[in-house]
Formats: C-alpha cells, structure tokens, sequence
DNA sequence: GACTTTGTTGAGCGGTTGCTCAATTGAGCA
DNA sequence: TGCTCAATTGAGCAACCGCTCAACAAAGTC
C-alpha cells in the first residue's frame, strides 16, 4: 500500500512474482497471488506489466540467479568442485521448484512466445555456463571431454530428463536414483572422476 | 448423433479424446473439443467420464501404444534394428506430440492424481520394455551394457531432456543435433554400435 | 400401442482468469 | 493551503472451464 515511484514498484511487483512463481508454479500462478503478495489491489500489476512478460521476466530470473550462484558464478573455483557440488544437489528437495520451473516453460512456451523466449535464452546461457566449466577442467587436465560444447547438452538433457521422472508424484526414480545416473553419465563424457 | 450402447459410446469417446490430446497437448484439450470432435452435445462427455479420468486413460492408451509400436512389439527383431530404429525417429515430426504429452505429463501430474498415475505406470512399462531390449543384446553379444536396467534409465531420461530442448519453439537445439546427442549417448550405454 | 428404460441434448451454473476503468488517495510543489 | 497528477483501488467485464440437469427421443418389452 506505500506509494512508490514507477520503477521501484516494477521491481517490487518482479520480485513478488519470483516468489510467486516458485511457490505455485508457472501455469498455476495467477495475477492475484502476486497482488495478494505484496497486499495490493488486483489492478495495479497491469498497470505495470502484462501478465505473459512478467511471468517470463521472473522466470528468466529466477533461473539466471542459479545458473549464476551454481556455474558462471564460480569460475575461481576448481571445475572439479563446482561439478560435483552440481551433481550432488541436483535433485535435492530445495531444486524442485526450478526443475519445475524449466518443464513448465517448456510446455507453456509453445503458447507463450514470451516464455519461449526466456527459456530459449536460458537454455543458452546455461549450456555456455557448463561448456566453459567443462572446457576450463578439460584445460587443467582434471579430465578428458574432447568435445565440452558437445558434452554440456548432453549434460543438460539428462539433467531435465532425470529431474522430470523424479517431479512425478509416486515417482519411480528415487534422487538417489537420479542422482546415481546423473552421476555416471558426467563420468562418460568426462572420462575419469566427478 | 446415432444411439449407440454404453460401451461403445465409451470407446469413440475415449478415441476422440486421444485425438485430441495429440492435436492440442493435455493441458489445453478441453471436453468440448472431445465431444465437438464426435459431433455429440458438450453433455454427453460427463455421463460416461470425468475429464481427469478420460484425458489420463487417453493419455495412458496413447503412450502405451507408442510403446507397443516401437518397442515392446518388435521383441522378435534384432535389438540393435530396433534401438537404430527407436534413434532415427526419436526427434521425427511426427514424434512431437507424444514427447509433448510425457512433459505435460509430468507437470499437470502434480496436481492431477490420475494423470500422475498414468505418467508413472507409462514410464515403468517404457524402462522395463527398453531394458528388456538392452538386455536381449547383450545376451546376443550384440553390445556391452553391464546393466541394462540402469541404462535404461538413463536413455529415456536423455530421451526425455533432448525432446524437451528440442520441442521450446525458436529451439535451441537442432532436431539433427538432438539425435546425434542421443546416439552418443546410447553409445555410451550400449559399449560399441547403435 | 402403451410403457419403461436409456442414450442424448444444450442451456446454463458456479468458478476462475487476465484485464479495464472510473473513482479515490496522497506526495510534491507553488 | 490549494492544486496537480501519478499511484492505487476494487468492482466488474468478457471469456473460458468442467459439469449439472430437466427435457427430449429412440429402442426394448409386453
């Protein structure tokens, strides 16, 4: 209920939304959950966005903070550590929400030009993230990767296809499960350790 | 518009249903596409289903066929046509559809019991089909594959990942690429060939 | 042919959604 | 203090959804 200018509520409004979003999901979130969020009135998020560019700009960002906190931002430390940390907590309870998150873009973007977008440029800069990581071990002589442009993809995809089985309900692959598999495809396309 | 008797009524239904799902996906298929699809009053739907119900069993017959056709129905094959085969047209045109209802699948699941059901039984029959086929060609000295149980796991979920990267429009990976992604994947489970 | 049974109709209910817009509030300024 | 105008309100619109239900129509039975 403060007033505020302009585009300190646009930023209010896209940081409600984030919350949103993680909470319900990107189909199930609505205009309201956000209003009823901040404790706004229903008409003023249109005011400041339309409903398929917020939803996308919060995902986008939501999804580059943790490509950030997980790989470009750890470009000091060792590739080998910043692997393993990866594989260790990918299908942790706390990434349900993002996996979530990428698998609803997917589907929501064939409707959504606007989340096609930001899923399309977040794929991107995800792949770059992980090929320059892979690159950066390979040049250290931590592991073979002849290919880590190659590798990074076949990372990611068995990354969301795993993440996938696990957010069924009932799921039949267990995180451990997950985990073990995601574990032994980076040991195929890095040859030794991880 | 003809009286038919309740079984049969059930079956055109459910066939329309599965119709539909593949035109619109599971998430924006509604009951009156189904029984406009029929030519039959937007009432009649409810008195032999439930939505929830009929969209899972069209979603179930649906997968379950695929299944049949390119895996579970070839058991007297050569493994290693049927795994060449199942890599070819992984990421066809015509394979779009089915990939788009496993990850509709798996999201509407968290909020669709019957949905999540089906997706879970669905993925069972799949791994238990594709690890049966591992196994035959190992048995046939076909391939390496020291565990064909878990390699199954992680061919469809690298199925699953590369479908979902290929299906977001303006994608950022290439059918072609997909499909070479996913033979050096098998390669990497099968030991040689594929 | 009368009567029951059952498949079928379609208007409409109750609920949800993103978004509109006239009215209201309050901060900034003369 | 009075004026201005952007920020905010919230009832409500239009569209969509699954599903209900009284009414109708066609077999089946005697």
């Amino acid at each position: 209920m403060p007033r505020l200018k302009g585009a300190d509520r646009r930023t209010l409004i896209l940081e409600a939304a984030e919350r949103t979003i993680l909470r319900k999901g990107l189909a199930a979130a609505t205009t309201r959950d956000v209003t009823s969020d901040l404790g706004v009135a229903a008409g003023l998020l249109a005011h400041y966005f339309s409903w398929s560019a917020l939803r996308a700009a919060a995902f986008s960002h939501v999804i580059g903070a943790d490509i950030e906190r997980s790989v470009t931002g750890r470009m000091g430390e060792a590739p080998e550590t910043v692997l393993s940390d990866l594989v260790d907590g990918a299908f942790s309870v706390e990434a349900d929400a993002l996996w979530r998150l990428w698998l609803e873009a997917t589907e929501l973007g064939s409707s959504d030009p606007a989340l096609a977008d930001a899923a399309s440029r977040g794929t991107d800069r995800w792949q770059a993230g992980l090929s320059s990581l892979l690159a950066r071990g390979r040049a250290a002589g931590t592991w073979a990767c002849p290919s880590p442009d190659e590798s990074s993809w076949r990372i990611i995809a068995i990354l969301l296809g795993l993440a996938g089985l696990c957010l069924i309900p009932g799921s039949p692959l267990s995180r451990d499960a997950a985990t073990h598999h995601l574990r032994i495809a980076v040991r195929h396309e890095c040859g030794t350790s991880a």
